[in-house]
DNA sequence: ATAATGCTTAACCATACGGTTCACTATAGC
DNA sequence: GCTATAGTGAACCGTATGGTTAAGCATTAT
């Protein structure tokens, strides 16, 4: 199981974005993915193993040619993460009957 | 102005999801925070310096103890950038339309 | 005034990471 | 069959990163 900060990480790095956004517009081969990055091939395609690794991206070998297309399913899990993350005001609302819960003898520490 | 690619890295460590995991339900001081990790309490305030770098947290001091508070902002605007990437399909309409503007003299490629 | 607490800085260490070059395999074209 | 092209793998290198310990500063408590 994928966890999200190893999704985060795979983003985390201005090439692997660079190659993400480069993926939304339309799907492209190993050297084409490289030859805009000013990079060697082989970097290239440690960077493609960091993301296929998290499944932000899949790759299909057709003859010699490998096609790279991009992969909505982990971006959207890291999206949610980041949604319930972001609306923590809500989570804070459950603090505030924890101050309440101090004050009973209740546990639920 | 700080890169998306910078957050995502700031997220993108075990220890520091688990240290915003931590503030989605209630603000923390320096030294609560470092008590949850079994790690030490300056290595604790490298990953705060890292999370604070991208403003995703923010350190308030009051006398010597110095409160932790998540700030929602910019986990939006990564969070925006996701979901733009990940509906990248509407994007590949604009790539159907490309391919109809090669067999038309129009300039914008 | 002294001691304890909360946080910070500095120096250091091992490992992970982003990059390279070189050698290799596999498919396509002549 | 030979050559060119697409992609991989392996070894290596410098730097960044995550961690430590030790020392220092500022505020609170005795």
């Amino acid at each position: 199981m994928v966890k999200h900060y190893e999704v985060f990480a795979a983003l985390g790095d201005p090439t692997r974005q660079g190659i993400v956004d480069l993926l939304t517009r339309r799907e492209r081969t190993v050297s084409e993915l490289a030859g805009e990055f000013a990079i060697s091939l082989p970097g290239t395609l440690k960077h493609l193993r960091v993301l296929q690794s998290v499944g932000v991206v899949s790759r299909t070998k057709t003859g010699r040619t490998v096609t790279v297309r991009l992969e909505p399913e982990p971006l959207g899990a890291a999206e949610d993460y980041l949604r319930r993350t972001r609306t923590f005001w809500t989570h804070q609302l459950d603090n505030l009957a924890d101050r309440f819960a101090d004050s009973k003898p209740k546990e639920l520490r």
